[in-house]
DNA sequence: TACTTTGTCGACTTATTTAGTCAACATTAG
DNA sequence: CTAATGTTGACTAAATAAGTCGACAAAGTA
């Protein structure tokens, strides 16, 4: 259950354009403050310019952008397009739904499977699609005002 | 993101051991009814066995049993057996917690990957150690009274 | 123009994990 | 004894993850 190093490399990478918003910086940079191997973060940055997260201009000077506004883009649409759905069981999935084949349960309702892993599914997008960059690269200072309290607060306790 | 299909495979077979708490059913029973192949199912039957969960008798009437109450075994102990940790990255898990070498950031508090991926942990684990199996084979039937409820209400209506 | 810096693309490699399979052996009931 | 069952460890094939390489394209600078 874990997350690939393309999804934590384009993450950090994201934090850097993030905070250069507005300006391009070099897969150079990106690599050399984030620690990540220069030549595999091009493939990923790539991922995200095709994706239309990000804009690039060849040449000196050159260098990648973010070109959507921080706030629109989500940490869950980030990682689906690195490592594809969020869902742990591909039969929940809403975004890349698959139905099961060698399911024993033929109604869906039936399948207790489904129901538990529908609900972490539910647990995992709900923070991930409401936590947008912005909030990302905030979560980085002190400030507590970012939207994973209103989400996982209760939760912390008791986990 | 996903689930092994060790992991499915095994909770599947947990399905039916709880079904049959108190007497021994065979691999091949196992197998037949959820469908999974016999061969590999074994793998993970012995598995849980070492980890405590299962009992078994050889020969003629043997078989597996599930030899602690379905109400003292939750799926996060089942997944964490067969899947390892649950995690998204391994410098959040609380089970089996990595110092993440090549993380830029020397201040835990500081990264925001940390901060995010923390929440997303604790909202999994939230409900894999809440939920038992004596909830799971109940989540099977229209039963609305699992503990699910009080755990994804709220999130299931934002997802 | 020529040169340097940067991104683009596709193929390639290598290691690890996943999903199994197989054969030889141990135990128990009848 | 023997048939049914579990036990063990080694083995394999396919997929995925993680990373590399080389040739090329464009944009600015001398």
């Amino acid at each position: 259950m874990k997350f690939s190093k393309k999804s934590e490399y384009g993450l950090r990478a994201l934090i850097e354009l993030t905070k250069h918003y507005g300006h391009p910086i070099t897969r150079q940079q990106i690599a050399d403050r984030q620690n990540v191997p220069v030549v595999f973060l091009e493939q990923i940055l790539l991922s995200l310019k095709h994706a239309g997260l990000l804009g690039s201009t060849r040449g000196v000077q050159g260098g990648y952008a973010l070109i959507k506004p921080p706030s629109k883009v989500t940490l869950g649409q980030v990682i689906r397009i690195l490592d594809g759905p969020l869902a742990p069981i591909a039969c929940v999935s809403k975004t890349a739904y698959q139905k099961c084949l060698d399911c024993p349960y033929t109604k869906k309702a039936y399948c207790p499977l489904q129901h538990v892993m529908g609900g972490v599914r539910n647990a995992i997008a709900d923070i991930l699609d409401n936590y947008s960059l912005e909030n990302f690269i905030s979560g980085m200072n002190g400030s507590r005002r970012s939207p994973m309290r209103r989400a996982t607060a209760r939760r912390q306790s008791e986990a």
